[in-house]
DNA sequence: CTTTTCTCCTGTATGC
DNA sequence: TGCATACAGGAGAAAA
């Protein structure tokens, strides 16, 4: 499941594979693919011709081709979305939505999405370099834009869950459920207290967990459970090796012993530690 | 306005 | 064996 340092894998595949080339036919093939682009399908192919690729960005989970006119290729992966660099030849992929050819005859840029929550669309670059349909997602721990003390501060005033906070990209992007898990298991934090009821160097510590958690992730090329999520060349990571919460039910804490949990939050599965992460105290009713 | 819930999708695993 | 069900979850629309 692509966060951050998944898709940043990706990015960086395409830096090294696509960017400079020149596109000469764009064929959107998937039917839900480019939901996100208002003006359809035919559209979105359409602009995507003759165009040149100048640059890969990213920002949280979003990615974007930069093109040499004022558009950016907005990519979003969403569960089981994959950017593949292939041979035109390659055997098509059953869920491969998008293809682009390029002037130079090398290989084809694939969009390939099982479960079809990823897709593409066109969107304006503004001036600071982040297209209009990405303005609205936070900064990533990585930008130079990423004002921490901000994000805590903004953090301490919501009385909502720390990792509600955390899973939102208005507030800080790029983390998804296996990394905020990670993060707060590191904090010894349990997921489900309040961001109030939390002191600022805690809420500090625990962004400088999830930051610390996808750096090292990124380090080993990403955490993959299954062929889902693969680079631009079809290798997998390696980093759920390294996972302590996230898919760890029932198997002893890495820091304790304790057997650890799973809960149901937010409608998905929360892996903690019932020693090291105790849950708050229920809310008094008011 | 802010915050929370619902919904989109398909392959895999599990249970009867 | 076959069918039904649960599960995975990012993000935006809809609801509260």
């Amino acid at each position: 499941m692509p966060e951050l340092p998944e898709v940043e894998v990706v990015r960086r595949g395409l830096e090294d594979h696509v960017v400079g080339r020149h596109v000469t036919r764009a064929r959107i093939t998937g039917v839900r693919v480019a939901r996100r682009h208002d003006a359809g399908p035919e559209d979105l192919a359409a602009r995507l011709h003759d165009v040149t690729v100048t640059a890969a960005s990213r920002r949280g989970k979003y990615l974007w081709l930069a093109l040499d006119g004022e558009d950016a290729l907005i990519v979003h992966l969403g569960m089981s979305g994959q950017m593949l660099v292939e041979p035109a030849d390659a055997p098509l992929e059953k869920h491969c939505h998008a293809r682009f050819d390029f002037s130079d005859d090398g290989p084809q840029l694939r969009f390939v999405d099982q479960r079809t929550f990823g897709g593409l669309a066109l969107s304006p670059l503004r001036p600071d370099g982040i297209p209009e349909s990405v303005a609205h997602i936070a900064p990533d721990p990585f930008e130079p834009a990423y004002d921490q003390a901000a994000v805590v501060r903004r953090m301490k005033q919501r009385d909502s869950a720390v990792k509600r906070a955390l899973l939102d990209q208005t507030l800080v992007s790029g983390i998804g459920n296996i990394y905020a898990d990670e993060a707060l298991w590191r904090a010894q934090v349990h997921g489900e207290r309040l961001c109030s009821s939390l002191t600022k160097p805690t809420l500090a510590r625990i962004l400088d967990h999830a930051h610390d958690v996808m750096a090292e992730a990124l380090g080993q090329g990403g955490t993959s459970f299954d062929a889902l999520y693969v680079n631009v060349n079809g290798a997998s990571g390696y980093f759920d090796r390294s996972l302590h919460a996230y898919g760890r039910a029932g198997t002893q804490c890495d820091r304790c012993g304790t057997i650890m949990r799973r809960e149901q939050f937010m409608n998905r599965s929360s892996f903690s530690c019932p020693v090291c992460q105790p849950r708050p105290r229920r809310r008094s009713p008011s």
